[in-house]
DNA sequence: AATTAGTGCGCACACGTTTGCGCAACGAAT
DNA sequence: ATTCGTTGCGCAAACGTGTGCGCACTAATT
């Protein structure tokens, strides 16, 4: 303990070690590596040189502190049973990497927001939160409004008052119908999910409302949970129905669903899309893999990350903005299993 | 700006502000905070009841500022197209809200860490990195060794000096050989992946020498890329081949490919596992589908990312440790593609 | 020669928390 | 009545950066 100050292994160059070596004031090292104006291009070239040689990096924690901006944005995914997440996740770190941002993991799976977990988003003070799938506890959402923490729902439209960003649900699903009953089929089940989010619920309402101006109601109403698992059920029970009665057609809320659906439908050696006709909405990589060859809606991801940060940045300027809501257009991408 | 000292809007409540409304130093409110034995248990009380009263949360990046501990963690994550990394994450997840820190996404995808990246490493302190999938630029794990930050791959064993936490992957691709010679099986091709990584080449290694004591060979050996599409390539070159020399099974050195692998039998109308028996590797929770139904090495992933908690917590104590490599028995589970 | 208008930089404090040291007050033991 | 140990707490510095203000110096204008 006694020779603990000779022992300091080499400690981390800082700001004051650079100003110690260039021989001027702290402040004008900061300065000198932020490019401020006020520093002559000697000064800043001798000092971005001894960052270089001494192998600088800014200590970002000592900066919010002073700044109060973090660079630190967290993200709470939904379980790891829907790939969706997955891309959300690459996408969002694509991203944030452009940016010079990083990402904090707050939650990752089906269970609620606690209020424990809603306090990391204020003790690492963080710039702002995207938040796909999970829902808060009404305490959690408190503690985000009472300190002005910035949120965006993804792919969710909030029950609180919050920002949100998701794809035209409504849109695709009137789309997906007009297709199915535009290639004749008139016997139509759906498999949706029975959570608390709105998006399942949009998608089936406007795919009803389109196959209502051929006078079609729904044939059949499953849950298939968000989960393959879930679609695979589904779509074994659709299979063991007599053929005669049988729907014709499928739309499963969500690919994963939809690529359970199909697996039932092969294993029971129900053809697709001779038989029936499957249609999924998500757009997932794995919805164009040979085997499945999915018709479904691409929700454009990049785009609603993007628009997701650009509104976190706004708001974090600003936290008296209005909320806003923005839905974008997801693009039908036809492929066999809706048949030709 | 002249008002800027009335506007100021409810800053958050800090230890000083917590201090002021007791009427003690902030030092005393740190410690009853902390639970510190030295304060008497009615001041103790009396500020935990305004901590609570007030809506205090601790500012963890200040604590890191005079600590040296930031409860971070940082995560390096694979390609999204191989859902072992979404499984390692969940798992990851899970573990660091149990033990009270929190992850940081340092990067996601196929490409090396690039010193950019190593960087926010140490702008955010991180206490130490769980690293799967990707390799590190030489000036990058420089940057991490000379910062001491503690590293620990995962599912991989560095090829620079490092801790590593990975399945047995010598044993599993000895037990999955045992198994497909139990079986009969005698002309057997293997995909693999070529990349730098010592897991895909370790299970073949263990995989090819079990093979050698029945005097058999590898029949073929393709490249499957550790991804879905590359592995029903692969599935579609065997397929494609004159049943009387294909091979009448096959070992892929992941999951992700033995899945693409069975669908392109399924679409060629090669029968598995009659025609030919697949293995896989991970046990990722999707090889369990009954349209996959695929035998496969359990990776133990929970007590993996345990142990590498550990290792990392054990490092940033004491980082002179000297490095460590552990590898954990994988669990063979026999499903239906491999025959009965 | 006196005023002005820059240019280049330093001083000092702030951000919120932790921590080593030390100081009062108090009861107990000499 | 002095010394001692204990209990309970405060002082002040430190962590690394950012920033408002102001000072010195130079050069250009009256």
């Amino acid at each position: 303990m006694e020779e603990e100050t000779e022992l300091k292994p080499t400690r981390r160059t800082t700001i004051v070690t650079l100003s110690q070596k260039a021989g001027v004031a702290p402040s004008t090292v900061t300065r000198a590596l932020r490019g401020d104006s006020r520093i002559s291009t000697k000064t800043r070239e001798r000092i971005l040189g001894l960052a270089r040689e001494f192998g600088y990096t800014p200590n970002a924690l000592a900066r919010t502190l002073s700044s109060g901006r973090s660079g630190l944005y967290g993200l709470v995914l939904g379980p790891s049973t829907n790939p969706f997440y997955t891309e959300l996740l690459h996408e969002a770190t694509a991203q944030a990497e452009a940016l010079g941002v990083r990402l904090l993991i707050i939650h990752a799976g089906l269970g609620p927001i606690e209020e424990r977990t809603a306090e990391a988003l204020l003790q690492y003070q963080v710039d702002g939160c995207i938040i796909s799938s999970a829902i808060m506890t009404s305490r959690a959402s408190e503690i985000c409004a009472a300190n002005q923490v910035p949120l965006v729902m993804v792919n969710r439209v909030a029950m609180q008052r919050a920002c949100a960003v998701t794809c035209d649900n409504r849109a695709g699903g009137r789309e997906l119908a007009e297709l199915l009953r535009s290639k004749g089929r008139r016997r139509i089940a759906i498999v949706r999910t029975s959570s608390t989010s709105s998006t399942s619920q949009e998608r089936e309402d406007a795919f009803a409302a389109s196959l209502a101006k051929d006078d079609l109601t729904l044939a059949l109403r499953l849950d298939g949970h968000s989960t393959y698992d879930g679609g695979f059920e589904a779509g074994r029970t659709i299979a063991a129905m007599a053929p005669a009665e049988r729907p014709d057609g499928v739309f499963a809320v969500s690919d994963i669903m939809a690529m359970g659906v199909l697996d039932a439908f092969r294993l029971a050696g129900v053809r697709v899309p001779d038989d029936i006709a499957v249609v999924g909405f998500d757009g997932l990589p794995s919805s164009a893999r040979p085997i499945y060859d999915l018709t479904t809606i691409e929700q454009p991801l990049p785009l609603m990350i993007r628009r997701s940060f650009e509104i976190l940045q706004s708001r974090s300027k600003d936290q008296n903005q209005p909320e806003e809501v923005l839905s974008l257009r997801g693009r039908l991408i036809v492929r066999g299993s809706s048949g030709a």
